[in-house]
RNA sequence: GUACCUGUAGCUCAAUUGGACAGAGCACCAGACUACGGAUCUGGGGGUUGCAGGUUCAACUCCUGCCAGGUACGCCA
């Protein structure tokens, strides 16, 4: 079952061949694939090489397309191949072979899924909130993002190193003693110590702007904490370790995990190597104090990350790894962590998720990083920044949302609804089910949208509660496992496990057909990195669940296409339930 | 100024990466049988895909130029 591939790939290895046995010619670098058709009367997939190929090879594509037909021959799972258009393949598949294919796919645990990642190790770096700063609305599309691919990776087969890379140092450590030692109000500081830790950060920047001798005196606590003065470094073990409690909080009602909680400082002690390396190189070189990497000039000046234009001019837009100052950069920090991941878990790729503003940073540090030999897929997945309606937000205008006050007001909002339509349910069940509910429609809502558009965040959207959102799909969960639990009341002995599937009715089929789908919609979700690949496929299956659960009876069946029906709704839960689950979601069997 | 991103139905978003008549949800209108959960289903209206050119059998998708918004562009991360 391991091996299965899938429908697509079957169906694509066939025309393939069926081109190339009819067509010798071809190139050998020619793409022959089929996608699923766009509309229900083109039948289930189609093949559109034909019409590529013909203009290269200077033929009809018509023809093209009929030689290549008659050459394939048959397959056992198409019923019907016919050409159409300018030169469509349009392919519909068997009843019978469909209806054996949904009957493997629902008694295996991965409904087919085939395991590419198997042997390979990626790197996923994503989440990584600042220290002494809290969780706002804006982290949680790297938090959800980054937690949804990694489960992916890890269904695929990938072994995943997921990193949170924490923010736990740099130049805002300066500020924060020198305000923690004169403004810090300790018992607040236990209570609810990233809010104080913000506070006092808000004020020392303040005191800092009107007072130029403040700003020097943090300067000189931030040059003793990195030489390792004791008291200072105790102080910012102390912010490390509060602001990771409240961190941890939040991680677990999210239900994430890392495999590394490494922060820069982690790398630390490798910075001051990365930059004589890069000048032992040649890479790098002083400029006004600072050491910079320039561009080589190998590349053309337009695809060059360390080349901008200016006025008609190029210019060098060098890339800093030491500032003039001593102090290193954060690009340096991610060479440094670049490295120590290339060489601890040789990794066939390391996935960054950021948001949107750092893809120069990227594309600047991925070019130095192979310039020093980094040999290494690297790969940014970035993600468009959440604004509020009335722009953007920012802890100085003091308009942020936290996170922890979305999470509750998105479990209170589907407490309410609960009490509302299951007021029989124990109040503890009640409230678990809001929780799984409320957290699954604020993860949903960025999941099920392309992560690079930007997001415009507002409460309604965020909570939404019906149509396309996180409930539906667990009500379509929820109302499977209570037919399986009437059939098993209603037919005592009765088992459709092992029943034969019929695909009767038309939106069965469309159902079935959708069903075997379920690993190209991982797989590509996975490719892409793009999460709603797979929250767009489980909103579809759900439509047509719910449509054929609401258009065809399944307990008042006869015998034996109430077995089929039921081993079919089964198997549509088994993929909701696996497909949430890989977005982080939770699939409660009452809702 | 330069680069990158975004612009699709009143609103929020899709569109299998160049495929056939651009699809959903929300909102709006009209309906749903003593079967299994109405957080549901059935049907309806709603579009010059920001604008103008170009490439080709085929363009929301690629190229060029504009318009609007966002982000970044040497010592913040």
């Amino acid at each position: 079952m391991n091996d299965m591939p899938t429908l697509r790939d079957e169906l694509g290895i066939w025309m393939a061949a069926g081109f190339r046995s009819a067509l010798p010619e071809l190139p050998a670098d020619a793409v022959i694939a089929v996608a699923p058709t766009a509309q229900a009367g083109f039948g289930d997939y189609q093949c559109n090489a034909a019409m590529g190929l013909a203009k290269r090879l200077r033929k009809a594509p018509r023809e093209v397309a009929q030689a290549a037909l008659a050459a394939a021959g048959t397959h056992p799972a198409v019923a019907k191949a016919e050409i159409a258009g300018p030169g469509f393949i349009n392919l519909t598949l068997d009843d019978a072979w469909l209806a054996r294919r949904v009957e493997a796919a629902a008694s295996d645990a991965r409904l087919g899924t085939p395991r590419p990642g198997d042997g390979r190790t990626i790197v996923l770096d994503y989440s990584s909130p600042n220290v002494a700063k809290p969780m706002h609305i804006g982290h949680i599309r790297s938090t959800v993002i980054g937690n949804a691919l990694d489960r992916l990776h890890r269904f695929l087969g990938y072994r995943v190193v997921a990193d949170n890379h924490l923010g736990d140092w740099g130049t805002q450590f300066g500020l924060l003693i020198m305000g923690f030692r004169h403004f810090a109000d300790t018992a607040a500081y236990e209570a609810s110590p990233i809010e104080e830790l913000e506070r006092i950060y808000v004020k020392s920047y303040e005191q800092s702007k009107a007072d130029p001798s403040w700003l020097d005196a943090a300067k000189a606590e931030l040059v003793k904490l990195q030489a390792g003065d004791a008291e200072n470094r105790r102080l910012w073990e102390s912010f490390v370790e509060h602001s990771m409690r409240e961190f941890d909080r939040i991680y677990a009602r999210l239900g994430v995990t890392f495999d590394l909680v490494r922060g820069e400082s982690w790398y630390n002690e490798r910075l001051p190597g990365v930059v004589a390396r890069l000048e032992k190189l040649g890479l790098a070189r002083d400029s006004d104090g600072a050491v910079c990497v320039f561009s080589d000039g190998t590349l053309p000046p337009k695809d060059d990350p360390l080349m901008k234009q200016e006025d008609g001019e190029w210019k060098p837009a060098p890339c800093l790894v030491r500032k003039s100052d001593g102090a290193f950069n954060y690009a340096t920090t991610d060479l440094a962590t670049v490295l120590s991941r290339a060489e601890e878990f040789a990794p066939d790729a390391v996935i960054y998720v950021t948001d949107e503003r750092q893809q120069l940073h990227f594309r600047q540090f991925f070019h130095v990083a192979r310039a020093l030999g980094v040999t290494t897929r690297l790969v940014h997945v970035w993600f468009g920044l959440m604004r509020l309606p009335e722009g953007t937000f920012s802890t100085r205008q003091g308009n942020v949302i936290k996170l922890e006050r979305l999470l509750d007001e998105a479990e209170e909002r589907a407490l309410a609804i609960v009490k509302q339509t299951s007021p029989e349910m124990p109040e503890a069940v009640q409230r678990e089910v809001a929780r799984a509910v409320g957290l699954g429609a604020v993860k949903y809502a960025d999941l099920s949208q392309n992560p690079q558009s930007l997001v415009t965040f507002t409460w309604d959207k965020a909570l939404a509660l019906e149509g396309n959102s996180a409930p539906y799909l667990q009500y379509a969960c929820a109302r499977i496992a209570s037919v399986l639990d009437k059939y098993a009341e209603q037919f005592p002995g009765g088992s459709f496990a092992a029943a034969p599937v019929a695909l009767g009715e038309a939106v069965e089929r469309a159902l079935a057909l959708h069903l075997a789908r379920f690993p190209e919609a991982v797989l590509d979700a996975a490719a892409a990195c793009k999460p709603n690949v797979l929250a767009d496929y489980l909103f579809s299956l759900s439509q047509l669940y719910s449509s054929f659960y609401q258009n065809v009876p399944f307990l008042k069946a006869p015998e034996g296409v109430r077995e089929s029906r039921l081993r079919l709704c089964s198997a549509v839960a088994a993929a909701l339930r696996a497909g949430l689950g890989l977005l982080g979601i939770e699939t409660p069997a009452r809702i």
